[in-house]
DNA sequence: TCTATATACTTGAATGGTAAAGTAATTAGA
DNA sequence: TCTAATTACTTTACCATTCAAGTATATAGA
């Protein structure tokens, strides 16, 4: 593989992730009033176990600073997307649970992020899915 | 293919593509101290037929609004990375046009981009890259 | 030729993110 | 049991980017 190639597929990755942003935060706030990022925040609540987790884990969780989860969460809160629990064992966690308005929002929102994923790959046959999906796993390893 | 297996692999797609750009973003600002879309337009500077571009058409071939490049070039200007130049059929637009200073940094900041493409890339051999290389042109057209 | 519209760019306000420093609570070690 | 280091979070100052509005030039059509 030459270098001319390894350097062409990381810039056509990085502009196919691009475009998948752009589209899917455009339906997102058309559809549901809610960002990229507050959607991926939603989404991991709602797969965590008893939908909490502490502003660290859902930082790392989404690839975002500790700090950006800070800011973010406020108007969430404050909208009634999410709500705030103390941790009894440790008083330096804020635990974020995602509040009923919040679950029904994500629901939706997964269903719309589900049929734009689909569109998105909508060129591929299953073999080719499948493909691509495990390429993706190990760069991600 | 499901539902949840294409929003799973636009999810990939995404996290992948963070990586990435953190990485390269990291190597070119601490080797030749420029950020990843600086690098980015002077690449496209420099294959560019004369080495001259419309500043919108920077802006469009690097995914990023025409505002962003007049605030970006003004920096790279002053550090001399990059001239200005009239059009002389058309008053509006102000080219933009890489300074040997300029050309020397881009190229070697490609050797750069080249290795830690491979890097990234090194998991795969041959056949897999490209696969890879033809999926992605897939989901440019 | 005049007028309307489109194009190329710049500017200013707002947004969303980071890094670094600060605070409070927890844990580990002499 | 002190003390030092670590962890979880927040705050501040900053940076990159966008959108919307503004300016200047060019083009098209009556």
């Amino acid at each position: 593989m030459s270098n001319q190639n390894s350097a062409t597929i990381i810039q056509d990755l990085w502009s196919v992730s691009a475009h998948i942003s752009k589209t899917l935060d455009n339906s997102l706030s058309s559809i549901h009033g809610i960002s990229l990022t507050e959607y991926m925040v939603l989404d991991r609540l709602l797969s965590a176990p008893n939908q909490v987790m502490r502003r660290i884990d859902l930082a790392e969780s989404v690839g975002r600073t500790a700090s950006s989860i800070t800011k973010m969460l406020a108007p969430m809160q404050k909208v009634g997307l999410v709500g705030k629990e103390a941790n009894a064992r440790d008083a330096r966690v804020s635990l974020v649970k995602i509040t009923e308005a919040g679950t029904t929002i994500a629901k939706d929102a997964q269903l719309t992020v589900e049929q734009r994923s689909e569109q998105l790959l909508s060129r591929f046959d299953q073999h080719q899915a499948i493909f691509l999906a495990a390429a993706l796993k190990t760069l991600l390893e």
